[in-house]
DNA sequence: TCCCCAATGTTGGGAACACCAACACTACGC
DNA sequence: GCGTAGTGTTGGTGTTCCCAACATTGGGGA
């Protein structure tokens, strides 16, 4: 593989974007295999954890838009994971519930996940990782006050 | 801000792709200002440290796919910043040359990206900045062998 | 020498992610 | 009661990355 310039390869911004690349294909090469994608696993994740939601709350818990919510809650109803109801206390609010195909779908993508880590991680020692995930959390926790 | 599922806060992969978005933000608000963006810089830091080159070169260097290179030198020659000629040497290949305004250019938008680097490294002390850039290196040379 | 294969530039297209504007409608606080 | 904020939805945009196909050229092996 030819050798990128050196003033790329030395930034921390190209470092991070550059493996976010290889990630993403890592994690959805993983996902396609289940039939799901990203925004998939946000939203059964949050749903998961906090129980049934409002599109507009789980647009705002996983880092997805409005809209794109809609399009990937559309996919997960489709596909039996979730289901879309009117909230009862609320007249034009929905209420989003995972299904018992939708907590098996998670579980699936959580195995595949926890292998893109290993994966991902294997030149580091354990020490080193829990010291980057450290310092990768102080520095994005400066973009989410 | 609410916070996100846990089991995605504490996965590195979700550290670095959820990083890398504000990242790009931030390049993008910069080079935009410069009339510019991504693949731009990737080409005119390879012109400037290798010399001139090849499309295909490029597109191996920069990480960057041979189709793309296509447009993204469009651009730089419509700006000024690039010239594209024959190859005297190979009759299908081309040879990209950096101009003066193209060396100019570069040198606006490293300092932009080296504001970006500070910006975005601010909550780290410099000895951690460097472990980051570090563990960072080795985790990306995993996929550029 | 001839032929096949690799490389090159180019066109065209697509997927995923992130984002924005507008609309209709609802809930809530002043 | 009324305006403001919140909600769901549609539709569209931009960037990056990636793929397939094509015509053409260079180079290396039979």
């Amino acid at each position: 593989m030819d050798e990128p310039p050196g003033r790329l390869a030395r930034k921390p911004s190209w470092l991070i974007t550059q493996l976010a690349v290889h990630i993403r294909r890592l994690v959805a090469d993983s996902f396609t295999a289940a039939g799901a994608r990203g925004y998939h696993y946000r939203i059964l994740a949050a749903l998961d954890e906090f129980g049934p939601a409002s599109q507009a709350e789980l647009g705002r818990r996983c880092r997805v838009d409005r809209s794109d919510v809609v399009a990937a809650v559309n996919e997960l109803v489709e596909a039996g994971h979730v289901d879309r109801t009117p909230d009862p206390d609320h007249g034009r609010r929905n209420r989003v519930t995972l299904t018992a195909g939708g907590a098996a779908q998670l579980r699936r993508m959580d195995t595949l996940l926890d292998q893109v880590q290993d994966d991902l991680l294997e030149p580091l020692s354990a020490e080193d990782r829990a010291t980057l995930t450290r310092l990768l959390g102080r520095v994005l926790a400066r973009f989410e006050p």
